[in-house]
DNA sequence: GCGTAAAGTCTACATCGTAGACAGTTTCTA
DNA sequence: TAGAAACTGTCTACGATGTAGACTTTACGC
């Protein structure tokens, strides 16, 4: 019997050779799993494969993860553990500029997670997510307080930003999607397929639409939003009454 | 035999009873689709789910959509379908704020399909996408390029819109997800659970997260990046060479 | 009324998540 | 060190799912 290591973190663990067994973590199966969704995506993931990937049986599985639902859960917050904040630094609004190309640059790393990251919350109520995953919320709040906000005004700034961030990812991932082996802009992303008299904006739009500088857009649209919520927000309550009670 | 009327329109025709069978067509499928998913959540549209709803063999779907991702496909455009947009209304400002209620009450309407409006573009290339889900796409570059922007710069604003926008509504049904019957912050929303030394402020927000006023919540949002989109885009470019060539 | 195309049905299969009983291994305790 | 207890992994089995392919029924144009 080789001396199976004790409970190791991912590194290059044997996975897929019949012979070695490492013996099994909850680390190691979410590791595996994160990376079979990122080299195949989401569908690839079931507890089949991923058993197979490992060396062991489906079932085993089930000792480190509920059900698949809580798999995908897992790989949530494993992705989500790459993004570090730090929330003693001195400016904020060059902090809230920070995360937002380090969360851009974790979605690009990872662009098959991006359903779930945006999907499972919708079906999950705030406290009973996984905690890795609220985690980058009470730290910005947390940022934001430190900063002189009143924590409902927080919460406020936290939702234009966060909100602001996810639809960029959305955005910038779905024109992402792109037959790389075409170069014509209209027939890289399929445009030439719409009708032309219902379609003319956008087909003509084509060759802007193929470069897209995602870390540009993404600073910009920082900007518009930190000069937007530097200066009124804090001031005067547009809905009287929602931050009061 | 009964008359069975012809491709007739949805209307309240009769699901489920065993005895009439009114002609199958694809509007009545993907409304009924609609319906199921809106009382039952994603999960419960399976082919066979639909299939007796419908009082017909599952695979009798087929003829209506190529297969279950074809199905959710349309029942994302439909959806879509309920959002009117008016390209020649005056004030460009003002339509993109109506724009962003509309959806959002579309969105609330229809909760359990935006995971779809959100992941499904995410693995289908912008060409190929329903036709019926670019459309608000291409009429709002119209509305945009009619105001008087330069169709590079309509892009832009679009994607800074509808990226704030879609942001919006993730954060927004998110937070939805509550226990009804609880009336304690709280509980209500499970904050009990979480650990008081890790997210202090997030608990402390309790009371705060329980009342959220979405509607005002995107109104600012707009506001915010609208002032900030009226004025400094268009002149100056902060990425050189983005839109130029 | 007949022929052709469309609409709907039937059977069958591979694959999925997972319950439950079991066996092997490790760890704790006396 | 012996035995008990807890943990890990395996096996078998079941119901549900999407859908291919052959078939039957219905509708419709001439």
């Amino acid at each position: 019997m080789p001396p199976t290591n004790p409970p190791m973190n991912s590194s290059t663990a044997g996975e897929k050779a019949a012979g070695d067994k490492p013996r099994l973590s909850r680390d190691l199966v979410l590791s595996t799993a994160l990376a079979l969704v990122d080299e195949e995506g989401l569908d690839a993931l079931t507890m089949r494969r991923l058993g197979q990937e490992l060396g062991r049986d489906p079932m085993s599985l089930y000792r480190y993860a509920a059900n698949r639902a809580a798999l995908l859960d897992g790989v949530t917050e494993l992705v989500l553990k790459e993004l570090s904040i730090f929330p003693d630094r001195p400016d904020w609004q060059a902090q809230l500029r920070q995360i937002a190309h380090d969360l851009r640059l974790l979605a690009l790393r990872h662009p098959n997670v991006v359903p779930l990251l945006v999907t499972r919350p919708l079906s999950t109520p705030l406290g009973l997510r996984p905690l890795g995953t609220l985690r980058p919320l009470e730290q910005i709040l947390s940022l934001l307080i430190d900063a002189g906000f009143a924590p409902a005004d927080a919460l406020h700034v936290y939702r234009a930003y966060y909100g602001f961030l996810y639809g960029h990812i959305l955005n910038e991932l779905q024109e992402f999607i792109v037959d790389p082996d075409e170069n014509e802009a209209l027939l890289r992303l399929g445009l030439h397929r719409l009708p032309a008299k219902e379609f003319p904006r956008l087909r003509a739009l084509g060759p802007v639409l193929a470069d897209y500088d995602g870390a540009a857009e993404l600073d910009q649209g920082i900007s518009i939003l930190l000069t937007g919520l530097a200066a009124p927000l804090i001031h005067e309550k547009t809905t009287p009454g929602t931050a009061a009670r």
